[in-house]
Order: structure tokens, then sequence, then C-alpha cells
DNA sequence: TCAACTTGCACGTTTGAATCGG
DNA sequence: ACCGATTCAAACGTGCAAGTTG
């Protein structure tokens, strides 16, 4: 509160659009996100989180869900998530543990998802937690309904970025900042392959509760009941009670009832058993596989620098000094564990369903702010005028040519990441948090927004 | 041959229109 | 005519399992 108060007495109405680029235009740095649900993301991280992608698009579950403080009330501000990777490898499953399969594929279209109520007021943001439940992962590289494309068995994690804007349009010289939370990365597959993700998911997720163990499900008790049978004539010497709940356990995750919750309970206990399970065989062997189940996982993230800009691994005051985004890249990420990939085209998502109950016009200024805008339009259009200077779209997140290596991003190797961050013991759900200015209008057709994530 | 992927299905939730009663 | 509560069906979100693909 106190933060804020002060964070008002500097302020003294909606800031113009202007004023966002000025380097100084608030206290940089006091944005705070917190991910909300964080046990659950954590339970599911523990095990080695798992996401769906499909060609329709999948939700996440758990999706993403922050609250935000420290924002200036009366000032617009947009918020962005894209997915980036966790490393340069492809990942296999194989007897209960993720296994490096060889390199990582060529990237996707990168996609960005702009949250619905965007742009809205800091007050709005604020005022309740901000959901990404619409958001979609899709292994579609065609996808045309803006959904984040994904390589399935692949690791990522979302980056939610906070700019304060009034407009999609002046996203570009605007200040922004990014989050990441340890908790939220994710492989990407077409089926799940731990069956306690799909435990926990089942068990977690509403839409999923066709498939809990309510004893309702027909087709389940028919089978439960032929496993019996079966079991029964193969082991007959077993009490019936212990062939029922064995097979509830194997096959189907039990079923309702008494035996049912036994099997349940021994289901969590085994995944107690075998948290981090997932992740054992690198961590055994000494190998480095970027595994955000690690124990040091968080020190990835909390030494991770994570500008969205050029050289993503470059100390921030470097970049000030040198936003060009050729100057810069090549000697930010070097190593001889560097993969190097194909060239990838940003490109903001749409938001197909955009909420037409966004936020209400100010309650801070004594000048209405102009109502909510539907920027799906704009988006949309921009991708389809794509090569059109001004407009955001293609041609401005990646304005790479071949002079230009901005477009070739390697994931660090296995050696790369920073040692442990001291603070490793204090590690909380706080969001890893960079902050930077787009404050040099004058190249700004060089510096995209989001060229971290293209290569 | 097999892992990865796709597709159709059953089951559940969500959502919005239609209906009803005060 | 208006408003709120209820009902209902369609749309949508799930994981599963069988089939397909490379």
């Amino acid at each position: 509160l106190q933060h804020m108060r002060q964070l008002k007495s500097n302020f003294s109405g909606p800031p113009p659009a202007s004023m966002a680029a000025g380097p100084d235009a608030y206290l940089q740095g006091s944005i705070r996100m917190t991910l909300e649900d964080l046990e659950l993301w954590k339970t599911f991280h523990e095990i080695g989180t798992e996401m769906i992608i499909t060609k329709p698009g999948r939700r996440m579950f758990p999706h993403c869900k922050l609250s935000l403080s420290g924002l200036i009330p009366c000032a617009k501000y947009i918020l962005l998530v894209d997915m980036v990777p966790e490393d340069g490898f492809r990942y296999k499953w194989n007897k209960e543990k993720w296994e490096v399969a060889g390199k990582a594929e060529p990237q996707p279209p990168c996609r960005t998802y702009l949250h619905p109520d965007s742009p809205a007021l800091g007050s709005h943001w604020m005022k309740q937690s901000v959901s990404f439940l619409k958001l979609k992962l899709t292994n579609n590289t065609l996808d045309q309904h803006g959904h984040i494309i994904l390589h399935s068995m692949h690791r990522y994690h979302p980056r939610f970025h906070v700019v304060q804007a009034d407009d999609l349009f002046s996203v570009r010289w605007s200040v922004f900042q990014t989050f990441t939370f340890p908790e939220t990365s994710f492989t990407a597959v077409t089926a799940y392959q731990n069956t306690k993700i799909t435990k926990l998911k089942i068990n977690h997720n509403p839409f999923a509760k066709g498939f809990r163990d309510e004893g309702t499900n027909k087709k389940r008790w028919v089978l439960i009941l032929l496993n019996i049978e079966k079991s029964y004539m193969k082991q007959r010497s077993h009490p019936l009670l212990c062939v029922f709940s064995g097979f509830c356990q194997s096959s189907y995750d039990g079923y309702n009832g008494e035996e049912g919750r036994l099997v349940k309970r021994k289901d969590e206990d085994a995944v107690k058993e075998e948290r981090y399970s997932p992740w054992s065989a690198e961590r055994q062997q000494g190998v480095r596989t970027d595994s955000p189940a690690r124990t040091d996982t968080r020190d990835i993230y909390n030494t991770e620098q994570l500008v969205p800009a050029p050289a993503s691994y470059q100390p921030a005051h470097e970049y000030r000094k040198s936003p060009s985004p050729s100057s810069s890249v090549g000697s930010s990420i070097t190593g001889s564990g560097r993969s190097s990939f194909e060239p990838r085209v940003p490109d903001i998502a749409t938001v197909p369903d955009h909420d037409s109950s966004k936020p209400g016009p100010s309650h801070c200024g004594p000048q209405p702010l102009p109502g909510p805008q539907d920027y799906s339009g704009v988006l949309n259009m921009t991708m389809a005028q794509a090569g059109k200077p001004g407009v955001i779209g293609h041609h401005i997140y990646s304005p790479y040519s071949t002079e230009q290596p901005l477009g070739q991003w390697s994931g660090p190797g296995p050696a790369q990441y920073p040692p442990p961050h001291p603070l490793t013991a204090d590690y909380t759900s706080q969001a890893v948090h960079h902050g930077y200015h787009h404050g040099n209008v004058g190249e700004w057709s060089q510096y995209p927004l989001f060229s971290y994530s293209c290569w």
C-alpha cells in the first residue's frame, strides 16, 4: 500500500502515450507478479509437468494465473505470454524417465499470446488475478487460430511480459518487464507419458472429472470387472479384494469406494516417493540436461537474463549501451554446447475470443480513457499485412536479414547455465523479473520486442 | 517394429438462450 | 415491462484407446 501511495504521488493522471516511452516513466522494477495455484504447479513440477498439444489447440492445465501489483493504477498495460524453449534438446520418455533424445528441432513460428483484456489499466490488472485460461498450445505449424506453436517432446516455460502501453501500436516504445516461474516449465507432448501426470490432471482438472474414480463410470466398471475376472482366473489363490485393488491401481487408477480410496492414497505416496524421478537419470549420471525438475532449476531461472531482446543473455547495462541487435547478439551467446536453429518467424497470437466485457473506462483521471479496443482485428490484419511498415506484425518482430544474426538463438549448452544462485534456499514463488526499456526510437525497427525467442 | 501422432468417443463443465414466476 | 432464478441444450474441454504414420 505504501508503495502504491508512493507511486500515486508520483503520478498525477494518465500518462500520454509518449510518456511511456521514457526510460524513467515510472519506477522501474516496482512491478510484482505472483503465480497463483502455486502448490498445484509445484505438484506437477515435481513430477515433471506435461502439456498436451493438439492440432486444434489445447488449453494448459494448470493454466497460468497471476496476480500483479506495483502497476500504476491509471496507466494502461498490455500483458503477453510466450513460450521459451528450456534447452536445445528433444526428449523421450523411457522407462519412467525423461531422456535426451537428440537435438531440438527447428523452432516453429514464434507466437506471443496477448491477454484478451489488453490493454487495460493497472487498476484492472491488480484488482483481480489475471488468468491465461484460454491460451492454447498446438503442434500445428500452420495454425491459423493464433495458438502458441510448440514441438512435441520439447521442454518449454512460459514467459510473461508486462508492457506499459496505451495500445498495441505503442508497445514498441514502451517499458516492459518479463517474468518467469520455475514451476511452470513443462514438456509438450501429444499424449501423456508419465501416468502420474495423467492422474494429477484427472484429479485436478474439472473437465477431466469424468475420468475420476467416482464409481459412476459404467464403462470402467465393466472393464474393472473384466479385469477381476481375468485376474481371478489367473491367480485363483489370491483373495478377490487384493486382485481388485491391484487392477484398479494399474489399469484405471482404481474405482470409487473404499478400495478406490486406498488405491488413491497409494498413488499419492508413489508420487511423493518419485519426486524428481522423471529426471533422475540425468542427475544420477551427472549429465546436464537442463531439466526443470532438477533441484537447481530455480537457479537457472534466477540467473537467466530474461530480457526479451536481442541479447537475451547479456547484462542489462550492455543492453542500454548497444541496443542494436546486430552489435550484441553474436557475442552474447556462445559456447560449445550451442546448437543452431533455423530462423524463426515471430508472430503475435491473435485472440479469437476477445472478451467484449473488458475493463471499463478509467476511474482515475478526469478525462475518460478510450474504451476497450478489439485488437484481434488489428492482429489479424497485421498478420495478413506482414511487410507494411508501422504495423505490428511479422515484419516488425522479424526484421532480420542474413547480416543480422539475431534470428539465431541458441539454447544454452548443458554446461552453460550460471552457477547456483545464492538465494536458492530462499526461493519463493516470486517471479524472476527483468525489466528494460524500448527507449531507442531511432532503432526501433531493428529492435524487435520478442526477438529473444526467434531464431 | 515401435514410438509418436491422430482421431473418434464418452463424460464432464461451461455458457448462453429460453422459460417461468414474482 | 422488468428482473432474477431456473432449465436446457449446444459448445467446449478432458483423457482414453484404437488406428495411423514415419
